[in-house]
DNA sequence: CGGAATCCTCTTCGATACTG
DNA sequence: CAGTATCGAAGAGGATTCCG
């Protein structure tokens, strides 16, 4: 029992100080930002927080399940591992994670550090935040995104679409390429036809795809085009 | 040199990453919070923030000025002390503030637990996720609330309308009240009327001005009641 | 082998005391 | 009033070990 549950709140009657009750400890939110993207094994959450250590994980797991933000399940055959997920509770951080996502990406994402890991899940989750339905008109269809030894895929069906980590059934296309270019993609101003012109990704299926997405779901656009 | 400055970071190249190497500490939020209702003295925050501790409110208001969240400035004569201010990227961290506030709001406000104690501030804060424009049309007024022994100010003109600690120059209707009256007004279903009844409120000016805040501002509507 | 509990060191927190 | 100094307690982070 040394695994004491000495939660440590700010006892306020706020709204917000609830929330950081709940979520506001370290790591916390970046837990559940990986796990929007669906759910995922201890392993899997160690590998994309970076410096988090064992314990300290463990430890956020039981907490976030003990508020019933996260639950454990079983992931259906054949693979059948155990695995974390966000309940209903959970899912309801998105526009948490949204608002925070627009607030930092606009502020203090400026220049990389030598220091930083790119972390491939990030873009997905921040791909929700930049969808633009208005490009997405009469599209459907789903990617599925190669990325090291990642597996993502995206759907868009009309001005609904979803995002998620893992393998995708019956991709319109797939594309494979390295977690800078799709930086590159999203963020920094690198269109469709120059990242397969310097064959920086490989697509296999629809080749017009990789156009469509980033036309939908670019975080900052590039320079010197409107509309 | 004990002040070391040795920020933590995630080091992570995503947007909620660095918002959260930002204002993801202990206590950071809620400096925010009680910041967004104008600017405060270092006393007033202290008071604010039951369980600080004098160091880390400095340290923290030492890392948030760093970051360009917050600046010092100087109230205007005749006060001309010196007080904390939020930046216009402080400002920008309101979308955070309502997104977790309606979070925790929604999902872990239930009860009131003995331990809490409850802030006026927090009330005004939440009232700017609270606001019903449509009950606001041809609404010109302003309102000063005295809660215990602080002053704020919540200023409606048709749609738009702004809250904030301090006195009023010439309020439409002074309201006198505890911060439990606030809260059952907001929160419990209390009805200005009934709350006029009970002497739990005392108004200086329009009288019918109590019943028009309630229906712009209540949080958790009385039960039974639609549109 | 994945999923943790344990151990150890270092940093941070929280409370109080103290100073410009 | 606005902080700094100090110190015990708790939390974070890393390595290793244990368990199924």
């Amino acid at each position: 029992m040394a695994a004491t549950s000495t939660r440590r709140s700010y006892d306020q009657y706020c709204a917000v100080a609830r929330a950081l009750d709940v979520v506001g400890d370290r790591w916390t939110l970046l837990i559940v930002r990986d796990l929007m993207l669906g759910p995922k094994r201890y392993k899997e959450l160690l590998e994309g927080l970076p410096g988090i250590g064992t314990n300290l994980l463990a430890a956020r797991l039981r907490e976030l399940e003990a508020a019933g933000v996260v639950e454990r399940g079983v992931l259906p055959p054949p693979a059948a591992s155990a695995v974390y997920q966000l309940t209903e509770i959970g899912a309801a951080l998105q526009p948490v994670l949204i608002a925070l996502g627009r607030w930092g990406g606009r502020h203090f994402l400026r220049e990389r550090r030598p220091e930083d890991v790119m972390v491939p899940a990030a873009y997905f989750v921040a791909m929700r935040s930049s969808f633009k339905p208005e490009h997405a008109e009469g599209v459907r269809e789903r990617y599925e995104f190669d990325i090291g030894d990642r597996v993502f895929e995206v759907s868009v069906d009309g001005d609904t679409f979803s995002t998620g980590e893992g393998r995708t059934q019956t991709p319109d296309a797939l594309f494979t390429m390295d977690v800078e270019t799709l930086n590159a993609l999203l963020l920094e101003g690198l269109t469709a036809s120059e990242a397969l012109a310097a064959g920086r990704v490989a697509v296999s299926g629809d080749a017009e795809a990789l156009e469509r997405f980033t036309r939908m779901f670019v975080i900052r656009p590039p320079a010197g085009l409107t509309g």
